[in-house]
DNA sequence: CTTGATTATTAAAACGTTTTAAAATACCCC
DNA sequence: GGGGTATTTTAAAACGTTTTAATAATCAAG
């Protein structure tokens, strides 16, 4: 009895006998109810400071049937360099004073999204494991969008799918990247051009075609796509397809490469072969870190800046679960600081 | 009342009700504890099995006081190339069949770790927002880790401490790294080492240092720590750093680069400055991705392997959290497939 | 059969919130 | 002052678990 009195997490239960009142009044003065005598809202505010109080989640998420959890899936899909973390870093920010937390969910699941939205998404939205979800890398017609949009259960995809978009989303303006690398280029003398692209089942691929299809029809230039690996490859494999390619003799003299292992994959593979890049095949990278400022010789390249989605990414989400419609929540990031020379 | 049945969260209480037993009971059938008898534990789990039922976490959570959550934090410092997602990709890796969450922290607290071990921990402490917390980027007197280790809470760091090792921690043995970049460089001709470090607060520099001073004395060559940049800096400012000091008349001619961002910025501004790697001055980069597979002129590099750091990270903390005495989870990770030639 | 010990089950409390419905208090107007 | 309304507070239930203490069922042994 005379033992230091257990120090007792501070509790609703414990303003309440401090101050004299109910707890259910003092539930309602911290969530600011102006039901609520503003003589005793600031009691009870002040009491709770004094004693540290922070409402227990758990009990919160108990009574309410909302998690206060954010889910980020991460794609079983290797790494390209920082991607993942930059969202996050990103998307961290976004919800810095909400206070929604952030779990990160790998998906090991099978390797394609086919037909349905796999185990995780599925475990989330039947267990209400998180109030939303945040994914990346969409198809055309996305078995998660589509099982999210039914359902009704908040997301924020990073990509865009194919016709009304009736959901929120981010996404990057790969036409526009596409575009304007294929016009910097043929400004530089190339005349046939090509494109190293993503897996056919990624929305973003038609993206990237039609912007380089745009400026190659504008310019009456030849287009190639480059079909000896996707984006998706690994370095040794395009490396190699690069290889292959280049040294035959009716060789493209401009590339487009939207990702950093694919530029430095191919880097390597023309120096291996004895060509010159940016003089006897112009390049345009595309890159998410600062990695291309640093290499030699130094090549074109048009910054994306993952953060800053991400970012966008957790705005939207909350103002999702604030009620908005998806219909109003999209972001086309612009490209931004071109990084040519 | 004819209206479709609304599909109701399984619960224990309907699995009770649907097997005609107590919710107690059902609890502990579930939970496998040997005083429910054998029938009824195995009539209870198919029925939950039919049913679909997933304990909801909120509740345990609120009854057990475990949250069934563990802590990243986020160091506030930028990113090194995919340093993060190296490690959550591990981290989740170990984790998958255990039913911990993962959430990540961001610390963007003041900028280096004081004398207490920052808001954000304090803040999960307190308030029991994990059962366990990891970080990187140890200091020799970490706040963090004295702050947990008095305070029982279970961790894993990233790195060491100094003194008895009283913590859990997985480490990279940095100064088997030193000691095998510098044997290496002296092997290929250089005669006077030097080597760019981490911040002095961080403990990674001393072992760095004591690997590269054990191969000094060895071989007898001579030693100079750069000290125009620290790992931390941002590329440009390396780079600018070592042109300098390599433009000078009595430059080293090795030099141990224990990342990324300063191996390229390096590769850089020795190019820059009309001198040759593995040439002019013998280099050995520390590698956590594919990246200097790709770079040319190719240099050596030894590979540190974070997926699996963070791998390990996981499994020691759930056995500290299984109850396992700290003094007994320890990792240092080997120097595994060196890529030199 | 009883008794006493095992074994198996249950009722009920508790965790910390939010919220519904009811009760208490204050206020106003005639 | 009395009656009605508006304002403020409260008691109690509920969310879905786990666990303590108590009860019911089974069984061995005398």
């Amino acid at each position: 009895m005379t033992h230091d009195a257990q120090v007792q997490k501070p509790t609703q239960k414990l303003i309440a006998e401090t101050a004299g009142l109910s707890v259910g009044t003092v539930s309602r003065a911290l969530a600011g109810d102006p039901k609520i005598a503003d003589a005793t809202r600031r009691l009870v505010g002040q009491i709770a400071a004094e004693l540290g109080y922070a409402p227990d989640r758990a009990a919160q998420r108990l009574r309410t049937g909302k998690t206060q959890v954010i889910n980020l899936i991460l794609p079983p899909h290797d790494e390209i360099f920082g991607f993942g973390t930059s969202l996050i870093r990103g998307i961290t920010r976004g919800l810095e004073d909400s206070n929604y937390h952030l779990v990160v969910m790998p998906d090991f699941g099978p390797d394609v999204t086919r037909d349905d939205p796999g185990e995780v998404i599925t475990r989330i939205v039947k267990n209400r494991l998180a109030d939303g979800i945040l994914f990346s890398r969409t198809e055309p017609n996305d078995a998660r969008v589509r099982f999210l949009t039914e359902t009704g259960f908040p997301f924020v995809s990073h990509g865009r799918t194919e016709g009304k978009h009736t959901h929120a989303f981010v996404d990057y303006d790969n036409t526009n990247f596409a575009y304007k690398s294929a016009v910097r280029m043929i400004q530089k003398g190339a005349r046939k051009l090509s494109i190293l692209l993503p897996p056919p089942t990624l929305t973003f691929r038609q993206h990237l075609l039609q912007g380089i299809t745009n400026a190659v029809r504008e310019y009456n230039v030849e287009l190639e796509v480059f079909n000896g690996a996707t984006l998706d490859n690994s370095a040794d494999q395009i490396e190699a397809a690069i290889r292959h390619r280049f040294a035959a003799p009716d060789r493209p003299d401009g590339l487009v490469l939207p990702g950093e292992v694919s530029g430095l994959a191919t880097l390597a593979a023309l120096q291996d072969i004895g060509l010159t890049p940016q003089k006897d095949v112009q390049l345009v990278v595309k890159q998410t870190t600062g990695l291309f400022d640093l290499v030699r010789p130094r090549v074109d390249c048009i910054f994306e800046d993952l953060p800053e989605a991400g970012l966008q990414m957790a705005r939207l989400l909350l103002r999702r679960l604030r009620g908005e419609a998806p219909e109003t929540l999209h972001y086309v990031q612009p490209i931004s600081s071109a990084n040519l020379q």
